[in-house]
DNA sequence: ATTAAAATATGATATATGTCATATCTTTGA
DNA sequence: TCAAAGATATGACATATATCATATTTTAAT
């Protein structure tokens, strides 16, 4: 069982704020996990019973649409905790979690972080200053996919993910999403998004590697993406 | 001075954790305001410093997007808080505030609530679990706009119109938004909101008397909704 | 009461986007 | 190494939706 307290991430989420008392408590109660790509880490309507901090790789949130389409909510990266909203409400998960790369996760029990949260006024308030970011996050994006349209999403979530993510040696974007899951980030149809990136290669915008994309003229992207 | 101990919208909101002690001083540290429909109780970038709770009056948080058109986000009843995102991430609003009837609303300064904040769990986790709402709704809102037609999104609309604030004895719909915020709610031009409204009527779902708008056929509408 | 301004309504048209079909390229597994 | 499956790409077309113009109705102001 691996000590919490030299665990790297951990300086990166709510869980900064507990003592080192509080951390020898939650590395002897946490679960971790290995997850492969593709994977999910829980599926919309389980029941969680706890929350996932996440030491290596990136999920996405996504959520089944009537019309049979996922649709990406948000993207959770390294640091951050996945769980805590239906943890606290009570409620089953409302989206799914899905590994994009080989993950690394720790499970910890509701119980001990219910503990928490009573003992440790500042790790309340980091837990609830992530949820409101996430709230303002989600506010933000409701507009843009309902006032922007689908180019202007697309050259908006390509500059979201170079800058959050990151790029390779060669400059394409680290994290490889399908077209399809680039689309249910946009909120659109996969041929769409696949167009709409083939316009914007064509009009040197972006470079396709195969299937990775490269940013070529952030400034015009990002215009465009007003 | 009023005592928030015998305010009834207090049963409703987070507030209800507190214990006699705290909302005597609650009482003194408030203020009242009145709001005329139409007028902001707050708006996007204002520095708020503390939280509304609205005793009357339904309000809209909305954002204004690059294109000059308001997206509407939420809609807040009696009962409710206002501002608490902002007041927690100690952040301007990202939201305006804007009554869509005359309001009645008490200010608390921030520094009473941090306070209740650390002495309260209860009411702390009433906050959260608050919050952690508003987010589940904010990311089924996220789908829905991204997923559904103009025509779907206007009877979900319609029917959580009806569901949440009511009829009046006519039958119309009690919350009286202009097609404009309508076609704010549901993300689309004031055109096209007014145009399906017509096509609804026609089809004998809704019937419009005036401006004012009555569900008819609420198993067809639902149907339409998904 | 009368006019001006605003809100609602509808038509005409352009455009963005979805859908379906099909081709090409990649990956995977036997 | 090859076949099969899956992902990406592109064309053709249908349709939903935005935009602009204009008419009509309602509301507000003088």
């Amino acid at each position: 069982m691996s000590k919490c307290e030299q665990c790297i991430v951990r300086q990166f989420s709510s869980l900064k704020a507990l003592n080192k008392e509080e951390l020898l408590k939650m590395a002897n109660c946490k679960t971790s996990y290995t997850i492969k790509k593709g994977e999910p880490v829980f599926e919309e309507g389980e029941i969680t019973n706890g929350i996932y901090c996440i030491k290596d790789g990136v999920c996405k949130l996504s959520k089944l649409s009537s019309n049979g389409k996922d649709q990406i909510v948000k993207l959770v990266k390294p640091g951050e905790l996945l769980g805590q909203r239906s943890m606290i409400s009570e409620e089953p998960a409302n989206l799914s979690a899905v590994a994009l790369e080989d993950m690394e996760v720790c499970f910890i029990p509701k119980k001990e972080i219910m503990q928490f949260f009573t003992q440790n006024n500042d790790f309340s308030m980091n837990v609830m200053k992530t949820i409101c970011g996430d709230l303002k996050e989600a506010d933000a994006h409701m507009v843009n996919l309902a006032q922007k349209n689908v180019k202007e999403r697309l050259a908006a979530t390509l500059i979201y993910l170079e800058e959050n993510f990151g790029t390779d040696a060669d400059g394409t974007l680290s994290l490889q999403l399908s077209r399809e899951e680039l689309a249910g980030m946009i909120g659109t149809a996969t041929e769409s998004c696949i167009r709409l990136l083939s316009e914007l290669n064509k009009g040197n915008l972006i470079e396709l590697v195969g299937k990775r994309i490269k940013i070529v003229d952030k400034n015009k992207l990002r215009r465009l993406a007003e």
